[in-house]
Parts: structure tokens; C-alpha cells; sequence
DNA sequence: ATGAAAGCGCTAACAG
DNA sequence: CTGTTAGCGCTTTCAT
């Protein structure tokens, strides 16, 4: 079946020592026996054992990425740039999916699967900053999106306050004066809700507007689905006040799936788009390219946060005791204005 | 730092061997000595090395996911199905992306990574029938929409052929004549879209009519871009022939990303759809749903084919040298009809 | 019920 | 340049 070091050994009639080197082509060989090992190599079809390297080297080469869910058009983009820039590294990634359970979250967090990865990455859903604490890792961590307030990993997001703010400025620069947010989760501990909201409430105050509670829709999911609920739930508020002046004439979607959520019933309802309604969405996935109308949106480098999580990671496990003080990174991004949020003429 | 069996045991006066048992749950230990041996685990806060037991059992608890890539919606759904699955059954799934090239996907098949993972679930994309040859591979394989001819890997797939006639038979039914198919791709090996083809020419011409190669428009890759290129490519043409009649009046597309496409086009156009031009897309991906209008698909069960690859890699991994012939697995499907494809005003 | 020890396959320190 | 061998941490057979 499969061979191991010691039958390619005997068959090219070397020790295991000499295939070992020729493997892994270190230390030099002499050309005759390279050759011969080589030829046993091939006849056998050997395939070093994995596990075994791993037992001696201390290390797996697999990193672990934990995300809510693989299957959000935002997560599949991010895990793609992950799994393609880990490749680079040699690494390979084993993916969880923590579905938003705390638990799960937490569970990695602490036995980090028991050394099967080097290295973890987490995107953070249901634990906050003050729930994400130590336990006796051993493993570097890098947290995506959630700030770490014991100092204890690296974080890679993006200024959500900065980008919120603009996002609604833009709407407001656009002459809309009734902007909904759609994504607030005031059920979870998770920062990121939280901070876009309070970004979204800078740039109305700025303006000289008061943030409208009425306008601020939770949700308890970030899918297309809760972004339908969520529009359908703040357009019958509206109807129901009997006041014309009540209905929103933009959203502020946390998520682009919120968004894509809320174009849909606006569709539905035969609100046209800018027009009567502007739609701007966050994290620049594909699918809004494509909407009717294309959404606008704010785009986060997702590239940059694949290529800024690993080289943490790269640190954190090749600088064994290095010292270096949990680093907090900050990701760029760019509003990119399409048609969905074009100058309204309701 | 991590600490190992041994140091457990000599913390609770034992030796490893009593230490693994209560650590394993399976031999029976004596009650007191099983609480003393906890407490000491507890305290040193014991994590099983993973890699040593892998070398140990032969096995790593691994299977690998081999896709052509993740950030489509069609595969992210797929690989998030079969990730949880594979926690049902205690493996843990490592991600390959292939991004179509022939060479890795034959790598992964050959290699199959060095036993880092105890099997393989491969869709194959530019591989065709001929080229998934053997090599000496020692993991089970399952494939996912593509037949290996020469018997030596399990297949899990919907009937393409079948799916491909109901879709356009459909759009047939509902008064389309000139429907476009949006997806062949000639230059590839790969099986499914040229199933996808056989199944509605052989609509078209089942319903009397006859197959018009202008309409069908291949594509190199299949995402939303693919399809908005061969939207306008169809429409031009038409313009091209002076022919009022040249346009189709219905796409049936291999994928719901290039049904995507195909929409957004459509709408930059000023077609009505489904009025001047229906639509129908492959796939049932959760987009279609939110599309305006929502997009008809054919909807494979994605469950199924998570559920029914990994039972097959469980009967092979775990049944040895089980002589059971290739299984050829066929997944069922519907037809979702939505508005896209609703009957026709022009 | 528990201890001692072999061995999974590999790498590298030591020796020649 | 190459052979010998210890040992990574674990499970399990053999012995008690």
C-alpha cells in the first residue's frame, strides 16, 4: 500500500537518512545516489506521511479560519482571499463555521482544536470585547472585525465609524434628510452593529438632524432575508403614522445583504429606486454589482484583510517569544457610488 | 507550556496509560483515581497532541474539499453544507481552491496531499472523464458532477440532462420560441455543460423545433460577468440581422450566475422580464430569490449531495478493503419557477 | 485496574 | 557524504 521512508530506503539500498535528504533536498547528496533514491522514489510512488512530519516539526501547516458562516456572500469572499493567500504561505486552512454560537466561538478560541492549527483566524459574531477572554492559548490568534480589550490578539478591521458616517453622509450630501438604518443587533455584544450605528447617528447629528429612533430597524441576522423584514417593518410604520413626511427616502444597510434585502421590497412595493428611495450597503460583495439598480456601497479591502490576518500569523508563529504588543489594524476602504443611491427626485 | 500525557501523569501519581484512559473514556478506571487524574488534567489545562494521534491511528480526521473556488455563491453554499456535515461526523474539512486548473486538480487527485486528509471530495471543473485517470491514489475519492470512466471513484450528481429538458421545457410551455442557452463551454472538458446543452436541444427539439446555434452563447468562466457578456453578444446579433424576430425571447442559463448577468443586462436594455424576455437559471443559489424579478432555477438538493458524498467517503474509509463497485449517485431537483420566467406579453 | 514499553513515520543530532 | 539512532506524543499490547 503506502510506502514509507525505510521501503524506498532498502530498495535503493541507502539509509533512511539519505531519502530523507533527498526528499527534502537539505543536505547534500552525491549525484549517483540522488539518482538512485530517486528512481525508488518514483518505482514506489512515496508520499511522505504527514502526521509523522508533523509529530517531529511541532507544527501542521494548518491554520484554522472560524467564521459565522460560509455560505454569506461576504464570509465566501473573505475565506476565498484566506484559503488563496494561506496557499502562498504553504499553509492550508481547515474552516469552522461558528454559526454565531458563543459557545463554538468560544470553544476555539480557548482549545484552539487542540494544536491541529498553528494559527487561528476568527471573525467574532455573538462575544464582545469583554467576552473574549484568555484561557491559556497557545496558539497566535488574530481577531477579524472585534477589538481584544485584554490585549491578548492581533485585530485586522476596518474604522466601521469612519465608514458608516461617510456612507450616510453621502446620502445626506444627496439631499435625503429621512435615512433608516437597517442592522442594528443591540441582542449581541458584537462591536461592529454597534459602531456603524454610531457612525451613522456622527454624520445625522453633523448635519444639524436628530437620529430618529424610529428609523434605526434591528435585525437579528444580517441576511437578505432580515433586510426584507426590516424595510417592510419601517414602510408600514410609516403608512401607519398617516403622515407622508414619515417614510424613509434612504436606507443605510449595515450589510450588503441588508440592502439587497430592502431593494427587494422596495421592488415589491413599487418604490422606485433612487427616486423615491436610496440604498446605500456595506462589504462590497459581488452580487451588488449586479443588483437592479447596482448598489452603492462601502467596500472594505478584503484582500488587504486576508493578506494583513496572515502576515500576523506568519509573526506570531516564526517569532516564537516575540513580544510585540498585540497590533490593531487598520484596514482601508472606499465608498463606490452606483446607481442605487443616485440623486433622488421623490 | 502545552503540556503532554506524560506530564499529567506524573502530576497525578499514574502512569500515561491511566492517563489516556480517562482522557479516552474507554477502559474503566477506578473512580478515585479517575478524579485525582481530572484534576490533574485540569490544572495543567491538557490538550491531546493532535499530530501524535493521527500518527498513531493512521488517520488524521481530515478530508479535503476541493472546489474550483469559494466566493461563488453556488460552491460557497455547497462547501458551507458539507463543512457541517462533516462536524457531524467529527472531520474536520480542509479547502483547496482550484480556480479551474487542470494541473491542480490532477495534483489533488494524484496526491491527495500527502495522506493529509483521509479523503477527498473533488469537483472536478476542467478535468474531463478521459484526464481523471488513476495514478496510485490510496484515499477515497467522491466526485461531484463529474463521471470517471474507468471505475475508480465514487460519483455524486443531478441528472443534468433531465434538469436541463424540465428548464426549457418549461420555458417552452409558457410560449417562448426563441430560447437562448447561455453556458456551453466547448473549450473545457468538463462534462455537466455540455449535459446541460444535450438536455435542451433535445427540449427544443422534442417540442418540434429546431436547435439554432446562434443562440447558443458559450462562455469562458461562469460568473454574472460571463452572463451580462453573453447577454449583450445575443442582443446584438440580433440587432446585427435587421430581423425583428432575431432576438431571443428567453435565456435559459447553465448557472443562476450567468442568469444574473443576463438580467442586469436585460434591465440596462430596457427589456421587460419576464414580458419581452424570460429567464431561467441553474443552480437555486439564494440570490435568485432576491433578483428582481426573482429568478426561476433549477434547484439541485445541495443537502443531499453534502450528505451522500460524505457517506460515501465514511463507507470507504471506514470498510477497508470493501471491493463495492463506484456508486453513481443521482441527486433530485425542482424546478423553481418564479417571476422571471412568468408568461410572456410580447 | 494499572504499569511498562513498543512503535506509528519522520527528522536531525551524532558518529564515522 | 552517509549510516545509526533517539525521540516527537500518543495508544495499546503484554504483563502484573
Amino acid at each position: 500500500m503506502s510506502s514509507r521512508l525505510k521501503d524506498v530506503a532498502a530498495l535503493a539500498g541507502v539509509s533512511t537518512r539519505t531519502v530523507s535528504n533527498v526528499v527534502s533536498g537539505s543536505a547534500s547528496v552525491a549525484e549517483e545516489t540522488r539518482a538512485r533514491v530517486q528512481a525508488a522514489l518514483d518505482e514506489l510512488g512515496y508520499r511522505p506521511n504527514v502526521a509523522a512530519r508533523n509529530l517531529r516539526a511541532g507544527r501542521t501547516g494548518l491554520i484554522g479560519l472560524a467564521i459565522p458562516e460560509l455560505y454569506s456572500p461576504y464570509f465566501g469572499e473573505l475565506a476565498s482571499l484566506i484559503v488563496h493567500a494561506a496557499q502562498d504561505r504553504s499553509w492550508t486552512v481547515v474552516i469552522d463555521q461558528t454559526f454565531g454560537d458563543p459557545e463554538a466561538e468560544q470553544r476555539l478560541l480557548d482549545g484552539a482544536g487542540g494544536r491541529l492549527v498553528d494559527g487561528l483566524i476568527i471573525s467574532p459574531w455573538a462575544l464582545g470585547p469583554e467576552e473574549l477572554t484568555d484561557r491559556s492559548r497557545d496558539v497566535p490568534v488574530v481577531l477579524l472585525g472585534e477589538r481584544q480589550p485584554h490585549g491578548l490578539a492581533d485585530r485586522v478591521a476596518v474604522d466601521n465609524v469612519l465608514a458608516a458616517d461617510e456612507a450616510t453622509t453621502h446620502l445626506l450630501e444627496s439631499g435625503r434628510r429621512r435615512i433608516a438604518a437597517i442592522g442594528p443587533q443591540p441582542h449581541l455584544r458584537n462591536e461592529t452593529a454597534r459602531q456603524r450605528l454610531e457612525g451613522y447617528r456622527r454624520a445625522i447629528e453633523r448635519a444639524g438632524l436628530r437620529p430618529d429612533p424610529a428609523l434605526e430597524q434591528p435585525v437579528t441576522t444580517l441576511h437578505r432575508k432580515d433586510g426584507a423584514e426590516a424595510m417592510t417593518a419601517l414602510l408600514d410604520a410609516a403608512a401607519r403614522t398617516d403622515d407622508a413626511d414619515a417614510r424613509p427616502d434612504a436606507v443605510f444597510a449595515f450589510t450588503d445583504e441588508l440592502a439587497l434585502g430592502a431593494l427587494h421590497i422596495a421592488h415589491a412595493r413599487g418604490l422606485s429606486v433612487p427616486g423615491e428611495l436610496a440604498v446605500v450597503g456595506f462589504d462590497g460583495i459581488e452580487d451588488g454589482q449586479y443588483a437592479n439598480p447596482p448598489l452603492t456601497t462601502v467596500v472594505p479591502d478584503k484582500r488587504q484583510i486576508a493578506e494583513r490576518a496572515l502576515q500576523c500569523l506568519a509573526d506570531r508563529i516564526y517569532s516564537p517569544a516575540s513580544n510585540v504588543a498585540p497590533l490593531d489594524i487598520v484596514i482601508p476602504h472606499h465608498l463606490e457610488v452606483r446607481a442605487s443611491s443616485g440623486r433622488g427626485t421623490g
